[in-house]
DNA sequence: GCTACAGATCGACAGATGTCAATATCTTCG
DNA sequence: CGAAGATATTGACATCTGTCGATCTGTAGC
């Protein structure tokens, strides 16, 4: 990206995955789940300090994003990175 | 990031600098200045398609969020990226 | 079936954000 | 000085976003 200016689509798909990264609770919530591996929703809940129902919306954001995705596993369900992702945005913002 | 939670001060710190990139018009304004080397505002009016002081506005964020720095030279201002900034996001999304 | 629990969805509301027209500031040049 | 050009600032507006309480949808275990 640093070597050419970026087409106005692939602008737009980037710019949707630092949008869900713009925000100190999902940034949190993301490090969360990949320092963890894998977690689920409930565990997220007490240390972020925010209600269900955001926790909630914040792991949608991030799974929209493709950032994370996640399984259904009875109850719970376990959310982990996608690191195809991660490398993506990393390439994006190299030199 | 990837390998411990990450604290609410940083994560906010962090947050800033992916808000900067969180919209299609600002990415393409930073890749542009990227691409370049430096460039003053006025080049980026026309490629860009935004009125002026949009314009300004998304160097002014962008400034804010410490990605690029400008300098002023007359009636120009040449902006050019910040690599320290860049590598701190690079690596903050390091696994 | 009933209860308890994980998670999603809905509705509402305050606050942030992107955009432009109008205007102001500052710098160069004649 | 006066005119022109490059940026910045202001004000206004529509839209998006983060948050929560209330409620709905599943699933596990009794």
């Amino acid at each position: 990206m640093l070597v050419e200016p970026l087409a106005e689509g692939h602008a737009t798909e980037l710019a949707k995955a630092f949008a869900a990264l713009a925000d100190p609770v999902r940034l949190r919530v993301f490090s969360m789940i990949a320092a963890s591996g894998t977690c689920c929703s409930c565990d997220l809940i007490e240390p972020v300090g925010k209600s269900q129902p955001t926790i909630s919306h914040h792991t949608k954001v991030l799974a929209d994003a493709g950032l994370i995705t996640g399984e259904k596993a009875g109850r719970w369900v376990n959310w982990t990175v996608v690191p195809a992702r991660l490398d993506q945005l990393r390439a994006a913002l190299a030199p």
